[in-house]
DNA sequence: TTAAAACTGTTATAATATAACATATCAATT
DNA sequence: AATTGATATGTTATATTATAACAGTTTTAA
């Protein structure tokens, strides 16, 4: 009987809970900086954590900062799809759910004749906490 | 009178000639390599002509890629936003035409307190000549 | 208990991108 | 035409992000 262990691994573990407590999405080496102390020295360490980690949904890849965040949606493990909203202001990134999004765009990728898989929406754009700041 | 010129520069004009005959996005360095012997010798060069390309709109990065494409779009002048489908078999890249997308996404960013300013949507998935090939 | 698979540790290196500085060219005034 | 400020170039060095290769260990499932 073969039981799929979804277990973390002590890196991945190291590695997901500095990204719980991150507030905006950490690169790599970041990663690997802050994370010496609890025994991890190369960045080989950090990107097989992160790769298994993003395998299984549990943190996703900011393609346009080449940085990682925790992710917040339920519906990720099984979809391999993303969509974030990025604050150009403070940094701070939050998903999108992803509801009737991937029908959406795979119906308009269905007009272009192209077979939807998944997707990566990123949006730039300023958050709540900062337009209000800017309001002061 | 000051007269905004749009004229490309030399380096600029080589990329963007290489980046025209491309059939799918090219890295930084395939197009250092390829563009040596008009006379681009470094990095640098490249880069700094990409940066400028992708300022006016003749050029996209593709993030998830690293790599460049050619606008096929001529909206892309003046919004800053860029909507992709990329094929995962032959890796050849179709820009979407914005339309009613940037609205959708505006207002779905709306939704979560999030003031749109522009995306990066990159689609996954099959192409039709990738899928018609399949069918042979 | 053993064989396969997955994870770890480590060193080295590849791939992508920018810093810093000196010089040259362009384009709009004087 | 000469001046000036902005923009582009050439070049060397270096920063940042990511993977290769290999040996050893732990975990998992039969």
């Amino acid at each position: 009987m073969s039981l799929k262990k979804d277990n973390l691994t002590k890196n991945q573990k190291i590695v997901l809970d500095l990204l719980k407590n991150a507030k905006e999405p950490l690169g790599a080496y970041t990663i690997l900086f802050n994370t010496e102390k609890k025994g991890i020295k190369a960045p080989l360490q950090v990107y097989r954590a992160l790769d298994k980690l993003i395998e299984n949904g549990k943190v996703h890849k900011i393609e346009s900062k080449n940085s990682y965040v925790i992710c917040t949606n339920s519906e990720c493990d099984s979809l391999k799809s993303t969509s974030f909203l990025i604050c150009q202001n403070c940094d701070k990134v939050s998903e999108i759910k992803q509801s009737n999004l991937r029908e959406d765009l795979s119906s308009l990728s269905k007009g272009s004749d192209f077979d939807y898989v998944n997707h990566n929406l990123e949006i730039y754009g300023i958050c709540k906490d900062c337009t209000k700041a800017s309001h002061l």
